[in-house]
DNA sequence: AGTGCTAAAGTCAAGTCTGACTATGGACGG
DNA sequence: CCGTCCATAGTCAGACTTGACTTTAGCACT
């Protein structure tokens, strides 16, 4: 259902096309959530049969280029929105990172592998933040906003990792084979 | 691929059916992921004809019940459980909570109503964080394991939702209906 | 010796998501 | 003018995921 939030929160802001759609949410980066093309354009049609979207083609005031379907909010998708975020608020979701599974399994490689793994995931996500928070401005970091959020959760996991990887080394007495 | 990486990571210890499987998945809460029934047959299913795994039709030793499918991991498949975890822990993938998007658009509602589901929200969130604890024991909270990994990010999320309900509340001036 | 209940073990149809591909129309060097 | 390149705008087949349903067998009574 977040996908569809998404979508309709966006065309609060007026019509759009899919195509400026996806480059809208793509030009986020991680503040909104992966949506891919196919995927975009799948939503935006069942949402249209739905009724919480209109599709026109084109009104045709710029004759920029081949841009096609034009999908603006209904009345009905408006009322979706609040609908969708009370529900949202309220149902619990696990958080989840890329690496929840992988930590599980991780002494089935050799130390010396996971550290080094753990390394360079570790600079990704230092990077990742650095990134965000020059995407986000000084605008979107207020506590409390979304910016602060993803902020929050991405230090959560550098501080985990900077643990996980000290925890191996100081354990590191000799490599140890995976187990047959 | 996460699931599948559980998958094979569970048949480590031992062949299982798919029933077993799905119990221990479960057991196991948000310490692993989500994987419905059906999902779960369907990739064992996959798995098998892609020789990541082999299954047996019950080796008749106890005749416990209904029991049909075993299925074990291959060798092939222990060779799989690397390749994941190198090609999980490379990619980096963008955490995201329950509630994301919904932060974005959360001035929809009458701050009223924000605020208060978002303290149901933090409400739940602590329950559940009493929850996991006690289901880690003593023994799952090391610093650097998975539960540290996954009590950082629930501590993470009820830090953000407590700013962000201050927040509100703190601006809460006369946009919409004050309260008391 | 038959009825109803529950847990085990799964299946089905329909919904959702993705990687890879197509098609169109300028822009630009030659 | 011609071919090539790139951005726009999308489609397709197939993979994955889900809610709801089914089947079978023990078990508790009657």
């Amino acid at each position: 259902m977040h996908k569809r939030l998404l979508i309709l929160g966006l065309l609060l802001g007026g019509p759009l096309t899919g195509y400026d759609l996806h480059r809208v949410i793509a030009a986020h980066g991680e503040l909104y959530r992966d949506l891919k093309k196919p995927n975009l354009y799948y939503l935006l049609d069942r949402m249209a049969q739905e009724r919480l979207l209109e599709m026109k083609t084109e009104t045709g005031a710029r004759g920029r280029r081949g841009e096609r379907l034009v999908y603006s909010i209904t009345s009905a998708g408006r009322a979706q929105i609040v609908d969708l975020l009370r529900e949202v608020l309220t149902a619990y979701e696990p958080i989840h990172s890329g690496v929840d599974v992988a930590i599980v399994l991780l002494d089935q490689l050799p130390k010396r592998e996971s550290a080094s793994l753990l390394k360079q995931r570790l600079d990704q996500v230092i990077a990742r933040r650095q990134q965000i928070s020059l995407e986000l401005g000084q605008g979107g970091r207020e506590p409390g906003s979304a910016g602060d959020h993803l902020l929050a959760l991405v230090d959560a996991e550098a501080r985990w990792l900077k643990r996980a990887i000290s925890r191996i080394q100081a354990s590191s007495g000799r490599t140890h084979a995976p187990k047959t």
